[in-house]
DNA sequence: AGCAATGTTGAGAACCATTGTCAAACTGCG
DNA sequence: CGCAGTTTGACAATGGTTCTCAACATTGCT
């Protein structure tokens, strides 16, 4: 490799530019407290004047779901949507309708599924666990 | 709410007929033990000789996800990924690498799941809980 | 400021899994 | 056989997501 890197700390992959519209991509999101589809990001940083090119508002946001500040996830139909989220390890009781969002921890449940998988030898494990229901205010 | 249909005649709301096209998923869905997305179930019923259409496919895989017969969830990349499973509630821990399945179950993680929700007034609940990894073979 | 090197953007095309269309073929039941 | 309702399949249409690539912005350097 070829990488000179001054004084950093050994192998900076990739430096992330402060844009215009990564900025505008991360208010969207601080202005939400719920999943939002792409579009709907897209649609928001759009109605509060900036513009932004959906295909940068797709890679802003897989950029920063790599990175750890945003949590990606599938709704029924399989479309990404996307949330800012706290940093530690969690999951999602989200709501069907409108989408409110709370973020839980189980350790008892980080517990069980380790010791599932290492009991069938599986190794490099990852999971999905997402509740989804009708919020009180939605009934 | 209106639902008819108690336990016997009632209602039919849909007979499945038996026709050679679905047999045809059936069989190739025995034919695996992991799970493969619509196309490569497809592909095996050529291959096996028969032909069914992709629309077919689709339409035979969602009436027996619906009937509980099959499985369906999302692999990485948001694709629909289906497998004939057995008809109690259970979740999967699933290689990464070679497809090899294993079915789980979890009765705290279901109580778990349930409290949780109950404790934010979520009604209506579902969840989805999916395990990763490299299994013994793939290593 | 000027400049070169490299990362970033956006309009639109391309992808591609999934669903819709609808006339033709099939099934269950007399 | 004949009818009524169901199912099929070739193909078009959707729609979310990614790709392309030339124009543009940012950084580092002089
Ligand atoms: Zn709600
Ligand atoms: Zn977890
Ligand atoms: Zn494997
Ligand atoms: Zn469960």
């Amino acid at each position: 490799m070829t990488s000179t890197d001054p004084h950093g700390g050994g192998t900076q992959t990739q430096q992330r530019r402060p844009t215009r519209q990564r900025r505008a991509v991360a208010a969207a999101l601080a202005g939400f407290d719920d999943f939002r589809s792409a579009q709907e990001i897209h649609d928001l940083i759009s109605r509060q004047g900036d513009s932004v090119g959906l295909a940068t508002v797709y890679r802003t946001l897989s950029s920063l779901a790599e990175a750890g500040e945003v949590d990606m996830l599938r709704n029924e139909d399989g479309e990404a949507i996307w949330r800012s989220c706290s940093d530690t390890h969690h999951h999602h009781l989200v709501c069907r309708t409108c989408g409110a969002t709370v973020e839980v921890e189980g350790p008892a449940v980080e517990r069980w599924t380790n010791a599932i998988a290492a009991e069938h030898g599986y190794a490099d494990l990852s999971h999905t666990l997402e509740i989804f229901g009708t919020c009180p205010t939605c009934r």
